[in-house]
RNA sequence: GCCGAUGUGGCUCAAUGGCAGAGCAGCUCAUUCGUAAUGAGCAGGUUGUCGGUUCGAUUCCGACCAUCGGCUCCA
């Protein structure tokens, strides 16, 4: 007998015992809902027999490995469809991710929406069909003959991998379909009662753009149906608030297919967000301590060379000239501003009392983006970022990088973005040697440095292997799009390497000439970007002191136009960017095209207004507020944009 | 760059191997109106571009361009 500790309770069972069969001793409820468990805190499979004294919880859905099994499960069903429907498909990888699953297959048949909707048929037979799903092990030898008879080739490469561990190889069966898999699974089909194929994209075996592309089949998987309704009618929602559609619709920018890919054009009002956030970020920096620069938008290939952009960074340039004419001169726009600021830098001898020095400048940079890549405003070929470089004493470092977090911060909480981003660190992969400059040594140490800061200040961070700068490790500040996919909205970096390729320096106070350490970072972001993820946060209705147009004043009639540029006039003198519509249609009409412009205020004037100097104040989303004298609501609205309140 | 989808007036969407149509927006006129759509009229298109098949292509085929969702890459 063994003793088995549950949540409220410890239990004698014979040895051998699963928890599956515990959690339907408990009782029926817990048995239909439970996913997995953790035994002694490592998360297992129900089937696991327990053969010692030990403590164990049960998942699921509710809880995230629950939940995670639970889609896992439903991308094996997928699977098992395919190769029903289409036997000759090889099976890649099928995991579950954040929102639901995939899974990728090679096929020679490309699968529709058409091939969806047989798939999701077959997979309710499946579910229907409540097979047992059963575990069983074989050595690593086995696995790969059984693996290479069925022509699984993908599998074969998997296992192969993990032959040389000495442990045995776990598979899952359910009915006809056998898959290796760690697991753990679900103990049947017929409890992923909800799940829907969401589309259908192509992805690199491994990741790796050098391999064959797969099909990948997204889907998602709930334990209700109601549950799954929910979920898809919210992603419904999150996709009106998409800044690709409303930023279009709404004039804050456009394309032009003369102009060209990633190149679009900021419309008035995307224009004027963008000059309130620059001016700003530019004001708020000055304030603490940054210099402002103006650095030339390209430079000869020389510098490029010394930066090592030009040996890591050239596919991502756009090249003036031939550049393998060595003989003639050749230009390339930036696609940094990194070389460009340390030459400001070199301007002059420096001394540690320089620094730290902290340079920042509004600049516009220039990447050649690969076709695919492009993206709204999110993802460009020219864009312009809040950037800048700071050069310290290596004493200087942790204060530094603190200062750049903070400022990151103040930005994002003064824009409404602090909730919703998080953290990564983002350190080099040491396999990957074409990518990176520098040695192991010097990147260690580096991101030795940077790790305790995090850990200082306490940022709940991932780490990101490979996803370093070519010159050192960055701290990312990392936000979703409406479809849940993740970019970087800001970014501080410490750079251990350039210095050393500029040859900057400084002299300390002992009179010796030592290497400043540089930090990289940008403060609000590039602005394109950051204006894509407040149309998307704000759904276009922008707080009042970011407001394209504030406020505009709407008269009912015509005999009350002198009034109204009276009050138009009060307005733009005490500074508001506001309008006045004057055309000859009903109130009800204006006002639906104000509101549908996600305008903050209409103020309504008609004769009683006229009479009594006042407004009447229509605020976005509230509707009337009553009426105002001009000059109290002035002094209101002034203050709401004194503070940039963000409601 | 790769996989897949899409491309018809500013927008939303019809239709068809044989004259491309509607609503909204725009313009004109009338209406002067109290918190999300007043009415009438007018104008607006080489159906993304270029090529091919065809008596005839917007429709079928191909290439390119652009847009969208992924992958890779990246702020």
């Amino acid at each position: 007998m063994i003793k088995v500790a549950l949540k409220n309770d410890v239990k004698e069972f014979e040895i051998g015992i699963t928890p599956l069969e515990i959690a339907k001793g408990i009782g029926a409820g817990l048995y239909k809902a439970v996913c997995a468990c953790k035994i002694d805190g490592v998360v297992a499979d129900l089937r696991t027999p327990l053969t010692n004294d030990c403590n164990v919880e049960f998942l699921t859905f509710e809880d995230e490995d629950g939940k995670k099994t639970f889609r896992h499960t439903a991308s094996h069903i997928l699977a098992q469809a395919v190769k029903r429907l289409y036997p000759k498909t090889k099976l890649a990888i099928g995991p579950s991710i954040e929102d639901g699953f995939y899974y990728d297959f090679d096929s020679e048949i490309t699968f529709t929406q058409d091939i969806l909707d047989k798939l999701e048929a077959e997979m309710k037979k499946i579910v229907k069909e409540e097979l047992q799903i059963e575990k069983f092990e074989l050595s690593p030898e086995d696995a790969i003959s059984e693996m290479e008879k069925i022509g699984e080739t993908y599998k074969v490469e998997l296992i192969k991998e993990h032959a040389d561990k000495g442990e045995n190889i776990s598979f899952y069966r359910q009915g006809e379909f056998v898959e290796l898999c760690a697991g753990p699974h679900l103990p049947d089909t017929s409890r992923v009662k909800a799940f829907k194929l969401t589309q259908c994209t192509g992805a690199y075996w491994r990741g790796d753009s050098n391999n064959k592309m797969l099909q990948r089949i997204y889907g998602t998987a709930f334990p209700k149906q109601s549950e799954l309704d929910d979920y898809l009618i919210m992603l419904e929602e999150a996709r009106k608030r998409d800044h690709n559609k409303i930023g279009r619709e709404l004039d804050f920018f456009t394309t032009s297919e003369v102009i060209g890919q990633g190149l679009p054009i900021l419309l008035p009002k995307g224009a004027r967000v963008i000059q309130l956030l620059q001016r700003f970020v530019e004001d708020e920096e000055q304030k603490r301590g940054w210099q402002l620069t103006k650095t030339p938008y390209m430079a000869k290939r020389e510098l490029y060379k010394i930066s090592g952009h030009w040996d890591h960074y050239l596919d991502g340039m756009f090249v003036l000239g031939d550049p393998n004419d060595e003989e003639k001169e050749c230009f390339a726009l930036r696609p940094m501003t990194c070389p460009f600021q340390y030459q400001a830098y070199l301007n002059r001898p420096r001394s540690y009392r320089d620094l730290p020095l902290r340079y920042n400048e509004t600049s516009t940079l220039f990447r050649n983006e690969s076709s695919g890549e492009m993206h709204g405003l999110i993802r460009v070929r020219q864009f312009t970022i809040s950037e800048g470089h700071l050069m310290c004493t290596p004493e200087q470092l942790e204060d530094e990088f603190k200062h750049c977090l903070e400022l990151a911060i103040f930005m994002l909480k003064t824009i409404g973005l602090y909730e919703d981003v998080s953290y990564r660190f983002s350190q080099w992969d040491p396999a990957d040697t074409e990518k990176y400059i520098g040695t192991p040594e010097q990147w260690n140490e580096v991101q030795d440095i940077m790790g305790r800061i995090l850990d200082h200040l306490e940022i709940p961070y991932k780490v990101g292997i490979g996803e370093a700068a070519f010159y050192g490790p960055k701290l990312d500040i990392q936000i979703k799009n409406v479809f849940g996919k993740e970019d970087t909205l800001i970014t501080i970096q410490i750079d251990p390497l350039l210095a050393e390729q500029f040859d900057m320096e400084y002299v300390a106070s002992d009179g010796t000439k030592k290497r400043p350490y540089i930090i990289h970072r940008t403060s609000i972001g590039c602005y394109e970007r950051t204006l894509a993820l407040l149309i998307e946060k704000y759904a276009g209705a922008f707080p009042l002191w970011l407001a394209p147009e504030q406020l505009r004043v709407i008269p009912i009639a015509d005999r009350h136009h002198d009034y109204a540029y009276e009050v138009l006039k009060k307005l733009k003198d005490a500074g508001f960017r506001a309008e006045v519509d004057t055309r000859s249609e009903k109130l009800g009409y204006k006002l639906r095209e104000a509101q549908l412009q996600k305008l903050p205020y209409m103020l309504v004037v008609g004769d009683k207004e006229a009479e009594e100097g006042t407004i009447s104040v229509r605020k976005r989303g509230e509707g009337d507020i009553g009426s105002q004298n001009v000059d109290t609501f002035i002094e209101y609205a002034l203050n709401k944009v004194k503070n940039k309140d963000l409601d």
